[in-house]
DNA sequence: GTCTATATGCGGATAGAC
DNA sequence: GTCTATCCGCATATAGAC
């Protein structure tokens, strides 16, 4: 209003929006790659280049940050598998599979659910954790065109790859025959293109 | 050697062995609701009833603490494994699935696992987490008859059902119907030994 | 919108007594 | 074999400046 003064740009500024979401995606993969408690605030400020009680001034707690991730995580795998569903009925569980292997493209996506899923103990983030699952599991009966047992087979089938994923065996899948095995066996015909990923990484 | 005064135990003595044992069993069920990072090791002692610099000296760090308690889980698994394998072939899909949730009873053994398979970032325990499930993989290939495939399918499941035992998913099997049917699809003819054991601890 | 400085509490590990 | 006392580092969150 009173002042147009131009500094020469010392901190870099963004809109609260966009940098909500840089931090969100920095938050992701650092969870991912630590969990829920062994993830710093610290961590995550220095993943996004801010600092660390800017991340707290923008999500409150630690908590609701990790909350806004999984939520965040949930909503691009319906948005996903939304977009694989279409074709036809009698593969649409390969689409599905092969969409779900691909968001490995969102780093700590799959990982940060598996953190979540496994934190049912803690009565704030389990109860959205379950929340979350059921909500999936909904999905695909009601979308997927799965029945119960198909949508239990698909779903145990993807805690395999977030097993697979959370172990890290791609990193030795050239060193293992055993590894290389198992994880043939896992991903199948997606095999190329967890492996794909992988590569891109290092 | 000198002298042979006794004194009114003020506190409770064990051999070593005795006490790492019964450690053990309160690590595994503490790790497994809390996680690695998430457990302190003053929550085991308490756990245990000792004190908490005593359980760093019977185990010298944290790590290695959570190390034995995974390779004991591995061990009781494998154990559970030898003694469901003899029997119809037909049927030892079945036999290993019931002994796998049979070992709920051993609290905190699947979820101490589950903590470690998302930990393969972590140097060591990622290294041990790995060896651990290539192993368990060898077992059934080996000694349980499994193709690849077959092997692949069997701990496909078994890994969904660790993400419903993470997600405390048995807690509202009566408040939530889709809860419940997710429920009755992953644990099928085992659901009720799996509830036995909720019902148990409350 | 973003930072620096800092208060405060907690956790793993060590020292050393009994 | 087991404890008490304690050091030190770290992490979340707050205060407040720019």
């Amino acid at each position: 209003m009173s002042s147009v003064t131009i500094h020469h740009a010392p901190i870099p500024r963004m809109k609260a929006e966009d940098r909500r979401e840089l931090v969100l995606t920095a938050a992701m993969e650092v969870f991912g790659d630590n969990g829920y408690v062994g993830t710093t605030t610290d961590m995550i400020a220095r993943a996004a280049g801010v600092s660390q009680p800017y991340i707290v001034r923008l999500f409150g707690t630690k908590e609701k940050l990790f909350l806004d991730v999984m939520q965040r995580a949930l909503d691009r795998l319906i948005e996903a598998f939304d977009k694989a569903l279409p074709g036809d009925p009698e593969t649409v569980g390969r689409r599905l599979g092969l969409a779900y292997v691909e968001l490995l493209n969102d780093r700590g996506l799959h990982l940060s659910l598996m953190h979540a899923f496994v934190s049912g103990n803690d009565p704030v983030i389990g109860k959205a954790a379950r929340d979350g699952f059921i909500g999936v599991y909904k999905y695909l009966r009601e979308f997927g065109g799965f029945s119960g047992p198909e949508t239990e087979t698909f779903l145990a089938h993807g805690m395999l790859i977030n097993t697979m994923v959370g172990l890290r065996m791609t990193e030795v899948y050239g060193a293992d025959p055993v590894a290389k095995e198992l994880l043939d066996c896992t991903f199948g015909e997606k095999l190329d293109v967890a492996m794909k990923l992988r590569e891109a990484r290092a």
